[in-house]
DNA sequence: GCATTACCCTGAAAGC
DNA sequence: TGCTTTCAGGGTAATG
């Protein structure tokens, strides 16, 4: 389930492969993703050449020229193919380009979770969903003051909070369970109930478990691989997330489970408050 | 206006 | 062995 170091991970992957690349075929499975996926965008797409590879909280944007920006969001199950498996057909791809040197990339998704789109605007932030995302964990505009003033009037538990994508873009429930337990925080505590300290804990607890996971080429459960097809390793290094009943790596306590907004949140009840 | 819930989807794992 | 059920979760629309 692809989070900001996943997706870091593969752009950093296409940055390498894929800048200066001319689409000049896209081939469409024709089945929606969140939302369809026309033949405009096909169009948008072929005769353009790839200038840039961004990431901005779980999205990717190739910045096309002529102008345009090409959106991608994995969603649960997204995969992208540099270069195409050769030697069987792709389940579940929904987007394949080929590229003026004969080379090509392909876009599969067997949850169709995810979201293909052409943007013709000047500027990213004029995207919709990029617009709407908050601040970047990563830059500085994720620190302790700010922090601190977003939780005050908050009445949300933190794990909530945490997943809004509108307050800090690319955390989802692996990373934002793994932050909860470094930053020694209780995923149930409301919001403003945080005092600036422990507003700063948080802070450092995101920066430093996105930093390892990245390092680590993202977390590999069934479905994340990068582009060139390998898993990431930092599933070996998560201490909370899928270790129900197993012990606290820093108090003993047995780790539990509880179900917050329809999902799994894993934590230490010793450690964690 | 804010917070919560239901829904979309398919593969893997568990249960029978 | 094979079928059915359950679970996983990102984003969004609907609901409270």
């Amino acid at each position: 389930m692809p989070e900001l170091p996943e997706v870091e991970t593969i752009a950093r992957d296409l940055r390498k492969a894929v800048v200066g690349k001319r689409v000049i075929r896209v081939r469409l499975s024709g089945l929606p993703l969140r939302r369809p996926v026309g033949g405009k965008f096909a169009q948008n797409l072929q005769g353009r050449v790839i200038r840039r590879i961004h990431r901005r909280g779980k999205y990717l944007i190739a910045e096309m020229e002529p102008r345009a920006f090409w959106l991608i969001h994995l969603g649960m199950s997204g995969r992208i193919f540099y270069p195409p498996p050769q030697n069987q057909p792709g389940r579940h791809v929904h987007a394949a380009l080929d590229f003026s040197d004969s080379t090509g990339l392909e876009f599969c998704d067997p949850r169709r979770f995810g979201l293909l789109a052409v943007y013709e605007v000047a500027k990213i932030s004029q995207i919709p969903e990029i617009a709407a995302l908050g601040v970047e964990p990563l830059s500085s505009g994720l620190n302790r003051d700010w922090l601190a003033g977003r939780l005050r009037p908050c009445r949300r538990d933190l794990k909530a909070f945490l997943l809004d994508q509108g307050e800090i873009a690319g955390l989802g429930n692996i990373y934002a369970c793994e932050a909860l337990f470094r930053a020694r925080l209780h995923p149930l505590r409301r919001c403003f109930t945080l005092n600036r300290e422990e507003a700063g804990r948080l802070v450092c607890a995101v920066r430093r478990t996105l930093g390892d996971a990245i390092r680590h080429r993202g977390t590999s459960f069934s479905d994340f691989r990068d582009a060139n097809g390998k898993p990431g390793d930092h599933q070996r290094f998560l201490r909370v997330y899928q270790r129900e009943g197993e012990k606290c790596s820093r108090c003993g306590s047995l780790i539990a489970r509880l179900c917050q907004s329809n999902r799994s949140t894993y934590y230490c009840p010793g450690c964690q408050n």
